[in-house]
DNA sequence: ATAGCGCCCTGGTGGC
DNA sequence: TGCCACCAGGGCGCTA
């Protein structure tokens, strides 16, 4: 569930409350989220490291880490220390990353804690261990296959009808899970898709390839206003979101999870279709087949 | 090359 | 009322 605006938001909380922080523990609770990755080797990359800065790449938080302390490099014999490694975080359907007091309570779920020098912990949460937590080499980084094809970034300068005609070329899929497609476009999942198309008043079964450049440049600058309008609130409203102090996001969807329900805009009853294997809802009234 | 599907996982729900 | 089958869903990897 956790898109664009949910994982900048993350980001934003985590800049804000980590920064600076150095890493001086860590503990497993499910190394299923390790995804493979030796749990020493993640101790040892992650132990003794000052955090210097958390980018995101369209579902992924790249968190940059710096050199380790001496003194706890002794500690981790493995750690290369001449490497600058990276915390790559990608949160998939259910996970949460959470900021608080090392003494604060443990919500369900919990999968890895870094404990930080100033007493506060770092918690990544998942119910269903879909999400990802490693300490990438920049070599590793730059094999993770979903960064490496990713397409542009909508809410950076540049993002236009062109550029998303671009990538589209000639796909004759239908134009909903072409967004999916993290190739496509960055950052856009299930939510945003729906209320991109609703807001641009394109049909989600219509043929990627047969929207007109005017058609593509609508539905660009929607993607983008959907998107920032999200980050704004501070990501969906929904249970399975929270912010890294636990708040749930202000963002409220005109067309996802409201299928049988009047459209906001025409009062049409919203329809609720599968596509690609996703769940779609949208406009008949607002958003017709050409 | 590209499209479609199965897989990972578990809480919630609808049906019997 | 209780249980169970089934559904949701991002992204990777395999298949056709």
């Amino acid at each position: 569930m956790p898109e664009l605006p949910e994982v900048e938001t993350v980001r934003r909380g985590l800049e804000r409350c980590v920064v600076g922080r150095r890493i001086t523990g860590v503990e497993v609770a499910n190394p299923k989220v390790l995804k493979g990755q030796a749990e020493p080797i993640f101790r040892a990359r992650v132990t003794g490291r000052r955090i210097e800065q958390v980018a995101r790449r369209g579902k992924y938080l790249l968190v940059t880490l710096g050199a380790a302390e001496a003194a706890i490099e002794t500690l981790s014999p493995t750690a290369d220390t001449d490497v600058s490694f990276t915390l790559c975080l990608h949160l998939k359907m259910r996970g949460q990353v959470r900021v608080s007091d090392a003494a604060a309570p443990i919500e369900p779920y919990l999968c890895v804690s870094l404990l930080l020098d100033d007493g506060s912990v770092i918690r990544f949460h998942d119910m269903w261990t879909w999400g990802e937590i490693r300490v990438l080499t920049p070599e590793e980084l730059k094999a993770v296959s979903g960064l490496a094809g990713m397409g542009p970034e909508p809410l950076e300068a540049g993002w236009n009808g062109a550029m998303l005609a671009g990538r589209i070329g000639s796909r004759r899929t239908a134009i909903k899970p072409t967004l999916l497609d993290q190739a496509i476009v960055a950052g856009v999942g299930n939510i945003y898709a729906d209320e991109s198309l609703f807001r641009a008043k394109v049909h989600p079964q219509r043929v990627a390839s047969s929207l007109s450049a005017d058609e593509l440049e609508v539905l660009a600058r929607a993607i983008r206003t959907v998107l920032a309008e999200a980050v704004e609130a501070g990501g969906t409203t929904s249970e399975e979101f929270v912010d890294v102090s636990g708040s749930i996001g202000g963002f409220r969807p005109h067309v996802y999870d409201r299928g049988g329900k009047a459209c906001h805009h025409c009062g049409t009853t919203l329809t609720r279709i599968r596509l690609g294997g996703r769940g779609t809802v949208f406009c008949e009234g607002c958003q017709p087949l050409p």
